[in-house]
DNA sequence: ACGAAGTAATAAACCGGTTTAGGGCCGATA
DNA sequence: TATCGGCCCTAAACCGGTTTATTACTTCGT
């Protein structure tokens, strides 16, 4: 409360120098002697002098803030493991450098545009991270004429001129239904996210490959919302086919979680007469009952990757390339080798050899 | 890209007027004439002029943000429909003020401490939200100490001078247990949070009190930490007991999820044998099987009120209060009469009429 | 011994706003 | 008519840093 904080001008008035000279000495540069630079350092310290982010924004022309905008309503938000893990690996990398994170969070596409128009008109972020990219995305290009360096996050090298960081979802995918097709099944489904939104398109494709891959024929494919409620109508709609399929490969968690409920609901033996698979490795999937088999990414080391490569941009450098390990699977209790129509085989017989068996592997 | 953002100092030359005569003329201060205002205002319009904020914050020694530093994994983070629903409610509050949030997400109590160092050494922020309390908690004196304008979240007023927004616990839990009992529960435990944080032990305590007020005993109760693998574990000790409980009441959904699942892993019946509720209203809670009775709290109009209160804060207002409406239960099909042991009544038989159901009611 | 080159430090401009002090100019009052 | 008080506007200081231009003083080479 008492005094305010001392700025550069109060430690060259004690140091008996000049504002150049204070500032010269605490960035390191040229043009003031060693010992002046000592006492001045000393000073500073006495002072508890720490540089004020509003004088040094302005002088630099720099923000030191970068902005992530989420355009999701609070329901599909609150369960998305995604955005926790990317925002702290964000903060790894951004607090090394004294950046800070500006979140905004939106509820429509419309305010999702004029939140990026704000944060260029006001200076308030020197760039931003581009999240849940979708197809024909209209937002590069507005970012692109706004002048704000723009980090792409999972646009897959080769879409365009932007510089993106980008985790292949398609090896988790391809996993997934090479386990099943191992276990025996030989009509595989899928629950994929929207057709708008490229990791929605990205897994359908990486599922419908890996079947026809495996000399199979890709079994229904039902286009959902990523949320709770379209994975259990998507559920009912699949076990309502005069085929039902024996296993269903999730786009992500929730959708996975959904409907294994929804078949339970529906007295569907899980594994014995469907398995399921998931995606994010959601931290509830190897506490259900049964256990979800899911598809893990590193996404706090993705996040860390963004900023560093977000911070490289906006110093005007390259930014290197980071290798990012590739999704894995992670085996639990959900999946097993189909059990023929109507057999009445023991549960504990029906569950097949896991190849991969739960978490403590992956620590 | 060309041309860099009009400063006022272009309007000023372009209007053919001073500086200071466009600064009154856009902040709608006296001493400046009715038609020359408009004459500024016009070309200030046609630039395409807006304020920069580096320029305003220096100048009004404000950083026009606030900040919320959150200490958590971000497993534990990213399945808690807490945070996600609370900032969507800061950033209403926020945006019609041209505020923005920062936002820390670190792992510790000791990074958390550095980081609102930070944020007020650098004068990052005008304030900042204080949620996840604990019981002696230390942040509210340093952030005393450190001058930070601070909102305490869900601190029951009288706990100290801080300037807090709460939304009381109790009526959740209470609806919670009277609904237990009112269809015939005796025995009822409780899955609490760590004794470390406020809201684990008022959720306790909001138990046993509803539980006396009953005319019952208090069931067992085993101190958790709101994670999934805790709720499992807890949910094992509690079905171990000599005398297992016939419900449990969970101080949060993501162990009531967990736990859950442990029962029916063991091949309890739910709710048959064992009724279970949540807290939280997780997204996911609608679409489990069975389906999770649990409580409901306006977490968005919290955030928002929070906000509200802060920003007053940072003007030196009082900022006045705002009436948030208490947790609602929301009757889903976890919960139903208790059967009496080795009872082999068919399920529909044991489920008894639900007062509210379901979710239609609350949208 | 003299000019060139380099070093240490200062004064001042600058970033983009806000805010204060003060100068003309007007009409109203004594 | 001289004085006072408002109104409209300008000039300049200020917020807290960074950066450039400039000056004073060394040191080096020949």
């Amino acid at each position: 409360m008492g005094t305010k904080r001392p700025t550069i001008t109060d430690v060259a008035r004690v140091a008996g120098v000049s504002k150049g000279a204070v500032s010269f000495a605490l960035n390191g540069k040229p043009g003031v002697g060693a010992q002046t630079r000592e006492r001045i350092l000393a000073v500073a310290h006495d002072l508890g002098w720490t540089p004020s982010l509003r004088g040094r924004a302005l002088s630099v022309s720099r923000a030191l803030a970068v902005g992530l905008v989420i355009a999701r309503t609070p329901e599909t938000l609150g369960v998305d493991p995604f955005f926790a893990s990317f925002i702290t690996g964000i903060e790894t990398a951004l607090s090394e450098r004294g950046y800070a994170l500006m979140l905004h969070v939106v509820s429509d596409a419309q305010s999702e545009h004029e939140s990026y128009r704000r944060l260029a008109a006001t200076g308030r972020v020197d760039g931003v991270f581009l999240t849940d990219m979708r197809v024909d995305d209209l937002r590069p290009q507005l970012l692109d004429d706004l002048g704000l360096p723009t980090v792409v996050i999972g646009l897959s090298p080769g879409h365009g001129p932007w510089s993106s960081v980008y985790i292949d979802d398609q090896p988790g995918i391809t996993a997934a239904v090479e386990h099943l097709v191992a276990l025996g099944h030989r009509n595989i489904s899928h629950v994929a996210g929207p057709a708008e939104f490229v990791h929605g398109v990205s897994r359908r494709a990486a599922w419908a490959s890996a079947i026809t891959d495996a000399g199979l024929t890709p079994g229904a494919c039902i286009t959902s919302d990523f949320s709770a409620q379209g994975g259990a109508d998507a559920t009912n709609q699949l076990l309502d086919l005069p085929e039902p399929p024996t296993a269903i490969v999730y786009a992500n968690d929730l959708m996975a979680i959904a409907g294994m409920s929804t078949a339970i609901g529906r007295g569907v033996d899980i594994p014995g007469q469907l398995s399921i698979t998931g995606f994010d490795d959601s931290p509830l999937a190897a506490y259900l009952q049964p256990a979800l088999t899911t598809a893990r990414t590193d996404v706090v080391g993705w996040g860390r990757a963004a900023a560093y490569r977000l911070l490289a941009l906006v110093d005007g450098e390259k930014g290197c390339e980071i290798d990012l390990p590739s999704p894995v699977l992670v085996v639990r209790a959900s999946t097993a080798p189909p059990c023929h129509q109507g057999t009445g085989a023991p549960l504990k017989d029906r569950r097949g050899p896991a190849p991969i068996r739960d978490r403590k592997k992956f620590r």
